[in-house]
DNA sequence: CTGAAAGCGCTTACAG
DNA sequence: CTGAAAGCGCTTACAG
């Protein structure tokens, strides 16, 4: 049998009530001398606090529910770590769930937390789901979106600015001596992507937008298939970055001797590619920051992260080392 | 207020405990005519089954927490994915937490899992870390480990055979004229690295033993300063392998002319790392089908599933083209 | 097959 | 500053 606050209180000779201001420093005060007591006893018993006992009650699980298309890929991962960083320093525990990028495995798992009665959802939203911060939000559970929220949601959306970083990486590749500079896309200009395209196009540099479907396999061979391969060439993803390399690897393509590369994202698998790519990285901890903030109803300084640029070697500057860890 | 069992008996003029029996599917029958309605009732109201209130009376939370050294991993990223999915397919809710590596860190999480009331743990055990199964099992939690348990625990362990699989390694990088096979190995023998060294000791293959800390940048480190690099390579992990492939690549190093290398975990990123690793495969699924079964007490078939060899480009085979998602 | 009721371990007005 | 008690929404003997 677990140990309860009742046989702490019997031990420390006090009321369950008081022992609960102790364990949850609030919300009445306790004397110092019973507040001991009840410290005691609750370590001489080896006292746990039940926190779905406490959830039944106060109508707060503790727990915060993160729907991520695809927890391998590198840059939810990333996403993913710094969400739970996050979420446990504000006490929280984090229930993790993929969507696969599918709307209907999205819209399943996000039935199974608010069912687990989580205190709110942290969504990148699938593509082409349906908005599920709707039926979430009459449950009392709040919702954020990061990264990607579904067309015509009004919901909060926490995502980085990339246009100066984008700006920035097509400058860079100038100085580089590059006139023509492509941009690598997905399959439509939807969401985060969307806005990098955007933001390419509003350098107004001459070049040329390609399209695969998202991925490492779906760039590899979109760029195996081209009759020529761009000089200089701006990815709109770190998976897709990945693919290039490694379609440019296999055909003997130097990287970045004949093609100059940049992507976006800059999870941390990028600086350990051959070669090490020169990517906008998206500023993952402060999303992840603002997102738990954001859920918690807590004031959320700092306005809009920018996605800055990080140089590495794909560009066709010098080698940069390796990070130390 | 959200909708309780309560409202659906009143509604399909009946009692809360048919309304439970028709919800839970059990244990008790319930007259065909009297489900329907309850099933209607619940539909016309909203009603969503609240786990918490289930949980404090029943004993079982449905959750279930998944403790990794670090969720960036690809390698502890895949079998995380993997754990998810057997977890969803058995009705559990996975609640994930990094230690990093840490022993003080996986204590800490431990307790806020077991203080979430979790059905049970599921744990990838940080090196040097006391063995947290002893007081979580006092706590009616079961615990079970994969990949890597506390040195000296009895708690069982999910892990991979890989003798067969690093002498088929061996025996490939001899098929292609090496004679010398060096081996990079962590910076000690224990846990599954371990298994490692020792099976490729045990092929008898003459081969230095070489050590860097786990990690990319460690490896990466290591070759980058060594007098002369190996011409043929096993190495423990994905992440070192990776990081030798991007010191190679830095140096000039033609991999698989210059040195041939062969990794162990063979997770994803591996099939489009440039050029593309051959690998130890680790069989994950079966391992987080397994680990999901031991911890829910269900029979485990199938014996301890083994490591197999994947062969890609780094052992000096040709390409094998990139897979299809 | 169905219903009334106890109780899981907490939190929180309420009373003192 | 402390205590007695109601009640969160379920599950489950128990009685019928």
């Amino acid at each position: 049998m677990a140990v309860t606050m009742a046989d702490v209180a019997r031990r420390a000779g006090t009321s369950i009530a008081v022992v609960s201001y102790v364990v949850n420093d609030g919300p009445r005060p306790v004397a110092a001398r019973t507040r001991e007591r009840v410290i005691a006893a609750a370590a001489e018993l080896g006292y746990r606090h039940n926190r779905v006992a406490a959830a039944l009650r106060s109508g707060s699980s503790g727990l915060v529910g993160v729907v991520l298309p695809d927890t391998v890929n590198p840059y939810f991962a990333a996403l993913g770590r710094r969400l739970e960083e996050a979420l446990t320093a504000s006490g929280k525990l984090m229930v993790v769930a993929n969507s696969g990028y599918d709307g209907r495995r999205q819209a399943t798992a996000i039935e199974a937390l608010l069912g687990a009665q989580v205190d709110g959802l942290i969504i990148v939203s699938a593509s082409g789901a349906d908005d599920p911060a709707g039926p979430a939000t009459e449950e009392g559970a709040s919702v954020v979106y990061v990264h990607h929220r579904p067309p015509g949601s009004a919901t909060t959306l926490v995502a980085a600015d990339n246009e100066a970083g984008v700006a920035a990486a097509v400058a860079h590749l100038r100085e580089h001596g590059h006139a023509r500079i492509d941009f690598l896309a997905g399959p439509t200009d939807e969401g985060p992507v969307g806005d990098r395209v955007a933001a390419w196009r509003a350098t107004g540099v001459p070049g040329e937008l390609l399209r695969s479907a998202f991925g490492r396999a779906a760039a590899a061979r979109l760029v195996a298939g081209l009759g020529t391969v761009p000089r200089a060439l701006v990815v709109a993803t770190d998976e897709q970055a990945v693919g290039v390399l490694a379609a440019c690897g296999a055909a003997g393509v130097d990287v970045p001797g004949r093609l100059a590369l940049i992507s976006c994202d800059g999870s941390p698998e990028t600086a350990f590619t051959v070669p090490p790519l020169t990517a906008v990285e998206q500023p993952l901890a402060e999303m992840a920051r603002q997102s738990v903030r954001h859920l918690l109803g807590e004031p959320v300084p700092g306005g809009t992260p920018a996605a800055t640029l990080t140089v590495r070697r794909s560009c066709g500057c010098p080698h940069p080392g390796f990070p130390t860890p």
